[in-house]
DNA sequence: CAGCATAACAGACATTTGTCTGGTATAGCA
DNA sequence: TGCTATACCAGACAAATGTCTGTTATGCTG
């Protein structure tokens, strides 16, 4: 291998190693080797601790695979973005089962105070919401826990079904109204309710 | 470390491997070890290699750390996430200043054959497509440079100033409608308006 | 009960991976 | 010219990590 000019092969190693990062794989030193075709793992390994010395990339010690992005180089205030679990339409099923088997999870930015496990997704069904701009098709982004507040959109489970509408609390009792004249307002008996959490955050592919 | 139920355990082994591989980071055996107290590597490694077998992991063998979720648990694909400037309420005063000088930015998935200079987000004003379910305050993404198909939502920029509608064509023209019986079709006269792109996702915020 | 599957353990072993020490070559510079 | 910094090589070594083989115990089931 010859002698390339100053910064040159760090540049192209530190390339290379950011994508692997980024496509969430730390490489080896002999990985990045291959990948070159150095003759030696030293080459790699000095070339990376140089980029750990000028802050390019940080590095966990005592483990193997232990390169990391700094955070100004992966986050673009992408940090708060966590998975959260897109549990599809929770129909008749259980809601619980749903939760340890997600479709998929969805990038959503979080508040620091409020754990992961606060939160999860559906896909809207029918509807009864379409009042409130809440189409059958949409995903909300629903975050647990919160005390059930009148006049808030929540997801409630009524006989295992998970189902989007406005929470009202009067002295009659609780009322989940749905926001479209086709639509009766259900005043589900004391315990046969429970209210999942409110709807934070919509979202609607349109193709 | 006594016995357990059937399934028990390893259902706890695979939610800590799984909240480890959406931070970005594959276990090592031992790790996992270290978290449950087990005093035997294998007893892991027979867990794991289950839960590949039952399609819950997959591994990329001949590595260390080379656990990884299946496509299915891990698809929020961060990695196609890219920022797309949002650009505000682009009211009067010019748009392709807006683009200059944007408010923020959004992560937003973008397929890999486009590109991301395609793409830019506005903020709805006005009631005027609340019968499309897109209300005042939403935030549209938005994807240039396609060609304007009639049935479409799209943005247009009408003197200076964008505006989100249905787009008709038909052999009168162009035709913009609202989707709200208060407001009324816009006929411009040709060459007056710019078809911005086309809105193909929408997201709320609800606080 | 016997048979079987599963959970967990024990310890050796092999492979991967990171670290170290020292060497060669080349370019730039005083 | 000699000095120095950098790129790269060579090979040994150590630590981390994965794999294997065999054992014990427990619950389930026919």
């Amino acid at each position: 291998m010859p002698k390339t000019p100053p910064g040159q092969t760090r540049n192209r190693i530190f390339r290379f190693v950011r994508d692997r990062l980024l496509e969430g794989d730390s490489p080896s030193l002999r990985e990045v080797q291959r990948h070159f075709g150095f003759r030696a793992v030293e080459t790699v390994r000095s070339h990376l601790s140089a980029l750990v010395e000028e802050g390019r990339l940080i590095k966990k010690s005592g483990r193997s695979r232990g390169y990391r992005l700094p955070s100004s180089a992966s986050d673009w205030s992408f940090n708060r973005l966590q998975p959260v679990p897109l549990l599809g339409e929770v129909a008749a099923g259980g809601f619980e089962e749903a939760i340890e088997n997600p479709e998929g999870n969805l990038p959503v930015e979080i508040p620091d105070s409020r754990d992961l496990s606060d939160y999860f997704a559906l896909r809207v069904r029918g509807e009864s919401m379409s009042g409130a701009g809440i189409l059958p098709g949409d995903t909300v982004i629903v975050e647990r826990r919160a005390a059930p507040v009148s006049g808030q959109i929540v997801v409630a489970l009524l006989e295992e079904e998970a189902t989007v509408k406005r929470l009202h609390l009067g002295p009659g009792g609780m009322e989940l109204r749905p926001e479209n004249p086709d639509f009766n307002i259900l005043r589900p008996p004391p315990g046969s309710c429970r209210i999942l959490g409110r709807v934070v955050e919509l979202r609607r592919q349109i193709r």
